[in-house]
DNA sequence: CCTTAGTTTGACAACGTTGTCATCTTGGCG
DNA sequence: CGCCAAGATGACAACGTTGTCAAACTAAGG
């Protein structure tokens, strides 16, 4: 049976023979430690089982140790991988990962945003979209001297960490990837138009048409807004204007499921008479029937990546490298195989 | 402009004329203090917009303002809804919530959650199914005196807060709903029979057709395990074991998603042909086409208030009600209306 | 071998609260 | 009016870290 007496930091340094001080350097990665005491103090530090307490370190360095995730958006799923991401790499440092949403406070999120900032410190945050777009939000947070992250594909910011993919690029993969399989009249659903995410996206499926050189009258953009709802009404529009249509490219997954389900209940058999593709790889589309074929993107990966380099900055008061690009991938299922 | 300065308590006792200790008794609730005083004190807190360094308090009071929700359930929307409302308890009180995912640790969640708590120290505990069901967990959580909320519908804990619906009586309403519309050939698609909820929905559902006096062959029930792929299974089975039900009853929403999903599929038409009721009133119910009717829990509120009672039982250090029954609601929408 | 600049180390005072305990009020009662 | 218990208040030492700065080393150059 372990003794449960909390370990301080003074209990290290006594059993390494070394001072406070010096164990206090090697938690925090200092410099000017020899490496043989610093392997010493981690040495004992690990048998004793000690970790710093967190309070104290708030408290004596006016650092808080929290990675804030500001979010105004209501894909659940999207956002917990966020907090995934953030709170995996949150506890491999010894920082909290909070997610906090920006409710817009008299139309702007700039009030909300000061609201929390005066209330809580934080040491970096991580903003995605719309949040992202905010260039009010941003000014607030740049003039604060906090490190900031983007996950977004808007425009890329000089002084902050910029994590995204190439969405036009992925738009136009996963749209020659319908071409491929033969389709040859083609209709795109956008999401909000607000959303660089789904303009890029866009830009993407009319590149690669001009590419396969199909004639442009053999697409068509139907209007969405990221919602199930759109994906039926959608459908719809879809049904009136381009009843020809075989492959559908909607902007997320969301509205990938509205367009099955309103195929669906038109009797329409889906991939045989339509073909369905999807973007993010929502849980959506690995449950839904036919399960649906997607472009994923490692919003995870992303989100530890962001919060990982944003506690580098924090500790060396510098940005290096600002740009971090992800690939994508296309998860091939039974909506368009 | 507001001056930028950090107030500390210093700055209110000096205003106030009155000692740092006062200061500290009133913004603790602490007993002892005149009326009068703590009148003042609160005054000249706001006037000047003081609030309490958290981590100062944390390291003085080796209390940790920490509320954790430990939970292993892959529905977002319904972890979202706990955290929205326990976050809000929080920030009421300048207490923090963090959500922590318990990942069975050599197949015990137990393993998992020593390895949490050795880490962090955490002031309140909340569990919600499966988790809540573990009585490892819940004697390491006793074992160490952490005051833990309930929000599930198990087995109560006498030193604990039970926060729960009455998921019988939930199973028996929504079920009457269908037979009041007519319906005289039932089927219930449960939920994994780990989860108390599922088994007490189901025995609402069969009290309700006993009640009505329905002939026992008149119902049936298939077994599901909560995800959408068990509706399109649950749906065939149905097919060939009692075609003749027009009226379900699923455990939870994403099911009845699965269900109508499958009955479109086969050309049934919802409602007219097959009535669906669902339970949760998830987003899925919301925006799905037709809309699910579905028996609504105030999540978001349930969370609240369990938060709300584990911070009043951590200052008061003794737990007095322990048991708090939340009312349903039937919405009504498309798919049973 | 001495000097000098740089590197490594440690003593001690913050950091902003709460806990402890001693002191000062107050009010009730004989 | 004096005494006592209970209530109200404050002085001061924690709490476990990091920041500051001075002291003690080390290595390189003369």
């Amino acid at each position: 049976m372990s003794t449960k007496k909390k370990l301080t930091i003074e209990d290290i340094a006594e059993s390494a023979g070394v001072s406070i001080k010096t164990v206090s350097r090697v938690f925090n990665n200092a410099p000017n430690v020899r490496q043989q005491k610093r392997d010493l103090v981690l040495g004992v530090a690990r048998d004793l089982g000690y970790r710093p307490n967190i309070s104290a370190r708030q408290l004596a360095s006016k650092r808080s140790f929290v990675i804030s995730h500001f979010y105004d958006n209501p894909n659940t799923d999207y956002l917990s991988e966020i907090y995934e991401g953030m709170r995996r790499a949150c506890s491999e440092q010894g920082y909290y990962a909070v997610a906090e949403k920006l409710v817009p406070n008299q139309g702007s999120y700039r009030k909300a945003l000061l609201d929390y900032l005066t209330r809580f410190e934080v040491d970096g945050v991580i903003l995605s979209p719309p949040v992202s777009d905010d260039l009010a939000v941003i000014g607030e947070i740049e003039k604060r001297c906090i490190p900031y992250a983007l996950i977004s594909p808007g425009k890329k910011k000089k002084n902050a960490i910029n994590v995204f993919i190439d969405e036009k690029n992925a738009g136009r993969s996963i749209t020659n990837y319908l071409i491929d399989r033969g389709h040859e009249q083609l209709a795109f659903i956008s999401g909000l138009d607000s959303h660089a995410a789904s303009r890029q996206r866009e830009a993407g499926f009319w590149e690669a048409i001009e590419t396969a050189r199909l004639p442009k009258k053999n697409a068509v953009r139907l209007a969405g807004d990221f919602s199930m709802q759109s994906g039926f009404t959608a459908f719809d529009m879809l049904m009136k204007k381009a009843p020809d249509v075989t492959g559908i490219f909607a902007a997320n997954d969301e509205m990938a499921v509205g367009i099955i389900v309103a195929a669906l209940r038109n009797g329409k058999k889906v991939p045989q008479d339509l073909s369905v593709v999807g973007f993010d790889d929502s849980p959506f589309a690995r449950s839904m029937w036919p399960t649906i074929t997607s472009l994923a993107q490692p919003i995870d990966e992303m989100a530890h990546l962001s919060t990982q380099k944003l506690i580098d900055w924090v500790h060396a008061e510098s940005l290096e490298q600002s740009r971090f690009e992800f690939s994508t991938e296309i998860i091939i299922r039974e909506s368009c195989p």
